[in-house]
DNA sequence: ATTTTATTGATACTGAGTACCATGACATCG
DNA sequence: CGATGTCATGGTACTCAGTATCAATAAAAT
């Protein structure tokens, strides 16, 4: 909650509001969901707001495979995101293993490697019992 | 060029034209840009097209950080992207050690693994020499 | 050649996100 | 505490990617 003092913007009830949406949120809410449980907030605001998460690094945006977009807390520094290909549900998951391979990885790519984004797709184990049973 | 064909898909005009001009492209190429090189060619007829190869797995989307999708032929088999942070270049990769390491990595992720994608982002030879040139 | 069926393209639409701008809220300085 | 400059709001209109619709048309099958 103090995103907004620390980088210097102001402490509105709109945004308050909004932050306080999030932190009560699983990994994979989307827009709509927020502009759902507050009327009250312009949906540009809603927009704008996460943006501006997004730029303090506090909320990420993941894109699926297949459009309908949604957004994850970053409540884990640096993590990758799984995501169910039957219910959508979205994981979070940190591994220095990726981190190391991207670092073996660096030799074998031209230029500089400033950034990565692992995704991966599974069959939830929710899903993956819906099937079997 | 049989991808039509194998699918069971009519091999008309303007898939055709579609994919022959698709043939003579970098990846990271958008559709934007197809519908400028084939004014003769409706713009949904494109993304059906775009869409059908994707299905087919000869075209695979890109989604960059900050929007503006792109599109990639998908001449190696299996591959990951780099993207060029600055100039927004898209090269492919392949690499071993990333499947090798998404096996590793399945015992720790809860359900099945069925697909991932890896995204690197760099600066690529080019802008570094711009920096430091 | 004719009929069946898939495909086209024009247009209208959806959904995510942004630009614009007058109104209103925040913080600051006195 | 009140005036004031600046930032934020929200409504609306817009852009941009992609899809639905549908009458007209081209491919394939007969």
């Amino acid at each position: 909650m103090s995103v907004l003092e620390d980088r210097g913007y102001r402490s509105t009830a709109p945004r308050r509001a909004i932050i306080c949406t999030l932190e009560g949120k699983q990994a994979g809410f989307t827009v709509e969901e927020i502009g759902n449980e507050l009327p009250e907030v312009g949906r540009a605001t809603i927009f704008r707001t996460i943006k501006l998460l997004m730029e303090a690094g506090v909320v990420c945006r993941l894109n699926l495979l297949d459009g309908a977009p949604k957004y994850s807390l970053s409540s884990i520094e640096h993590h990758h995101h799984t995501v169910c290909v039957r219910c959508g549900n979205v994981g979070e998951f940190r591994a220095a293993t990726v981190e190391r391979l991207l670092r073996a990885l660096a030799d074998d790519i031209p230029g500089d490697i400033v950034g990565h984004r692992v995704e991966l797709y599974v069959t939830c184990n929710d899903c993956v019992s819906d099937e079997s049973g």
